[in-house]
DNA sequence: TTAGGGTTACAG
DNA sequence: CTGTAACCCTAA
């Protein structure tokens, strides 16, 4: 018929991470409804939203793999070793205050000091966080310091000192070619070094050191909402400061753990261990972060990779989900 | 209505 | 031919 095939234009992209921040991951409906989107979304179904945004967090499998070897591999396989872990994420609350969104990921950016051992992947996450900013942003002309500092504000969860962080990195990958700075404006260079590394929407939780953490292996069960409520209570009277401390520190050591897990389902080799490792995983990094007072945690296991991720807010309502995976 | 698998159209 | 993005189908 006389529609081929019905490109996503930019303004219709932007309506849907809009709606998305707005109104959570699918809530595709919803968004559709929303009058703010519904005029840029017009011709789309709530399919069709759904459908783009798989697309758009298509997990980029760093490529390489088209050279001379012919590499079937599909491209949501990550190998086991070494592996990345992706971070994905989704959940919320929607209660706040407009403005806040209901999908955050959690960079470890608090700690900046980890690229001692990975002169390879040399980019920190931060310089990831950045880059993924800009190009979602997607403006021709680059993009304000501002622009980015909201975006990944409203992405992320970032620490206090951020814009700071934020400013420094600018200049940093501006100086090393990777953006280009042009009358306040940043936007990615051409011919990026490391136009291949980059996943668009994945935040790694990657090499991480070896800790000798225990995984609490017993009926450590899912968490009540009275007990989650108890914590949140005291949650509340921590400050953004040490909030934001013990959730770094639940962070590391829940990368640890997840070192952990990811060994154990190796060596056992077996989809079921993968499958056992993850909810270990899963119930130590809860109880991990519950002792650390965090505000809010929510872990989701998908079958491929562990993907955990921790929301720190510091007054709404605890939600904690355990998909099972496969 | 949504999530996920499958199919088709298009570009490189 | 192959990979990607839009679109379709259907179980839950």
């Amino acid at each position: 018929m006389g529609v081929p095939k019905q490109r996503w234009t930019s303004e219709e992209e932007a309506a849907l991470r809009a709606g998305i921040a707005r109104h959570g991951v699918g809530k595709w409906r919803t968004i559709l409804k929303d009058p703010e989107f519904s005029s840029t979304l017009s011709s789309r179904s709530n399919v069709d939203l759904k459908d783009k945004w798989r697309n758009m967090n298509v997990i980029v499998s760093t490529s390489s793999s088209r050279d001379k070897g012919k590499n079937a591999v599909k491209r949501t396989r990550t190998t086991p070793k070494n592996n990345d872990h992706t971070v994905a994420v989704s959940t919320v609350t929607s209660d706040i205050d407009d403005g806040i969104v209901d999908e955050k990921r959690v960079p470890s950016v608090p700690s900046e000091t980890q690229n001692t051992s990975n002169p390879k992947k040399a980019q920190s996450r931060l310089d990831n966080i950045i880059m993924e900013a800009i190009k979602s942003l997607n403006e021709p002309t680059g993009s304000h310091r501002t622009t980015i500092a909201n975006y990944i504000e409203e992405q992320y969860w970032p620490p206090s000192d951020f814009d700071h962080l934020l400013s420094a990195k600018l200049k940093d990958l501006a100086t090393s070619g990777k953006l280009i700075k042009v009358n306040r404006k940043y936007r990615i260079a051409p011919s990026s070094p490391n136009s291949e590394g980059r996943s668009p929407k994945m935040l790694l939780l990657e090499d991480v050191q070896r800790a000798p953490i225990k995984i609490g292996n017993n009926d450590s069960r899912t968490l009540t909402r009275s007990q989650v409520d108890a914590e949140l209570a005291h949650i509340a009277t921590m400050t953004a400061e040490e909030a934001s401390a013990a959730a770094a520190r639940a962070v590391a050591e829940a990368e640890a753990i997840m070192a952990e897990a990811e060994a154990a389902a190796t060596e056992a080799e077996v989809a079921e261990a993968d499958a056992q490792a993850a909810q270990a995983f899963a119930e130590a990094a809860f109880l991990t972060l519950k002792n650390r007072n965090t505000a809010k945690l929510v872990i989701v296991l998908v079958h491929e990779s562990f993907v955990i991720s921790l929301i720190l807010l510091s007054h709404v309502e605890p939600d904690f989900i355990i998909p099972s995976a496969t």
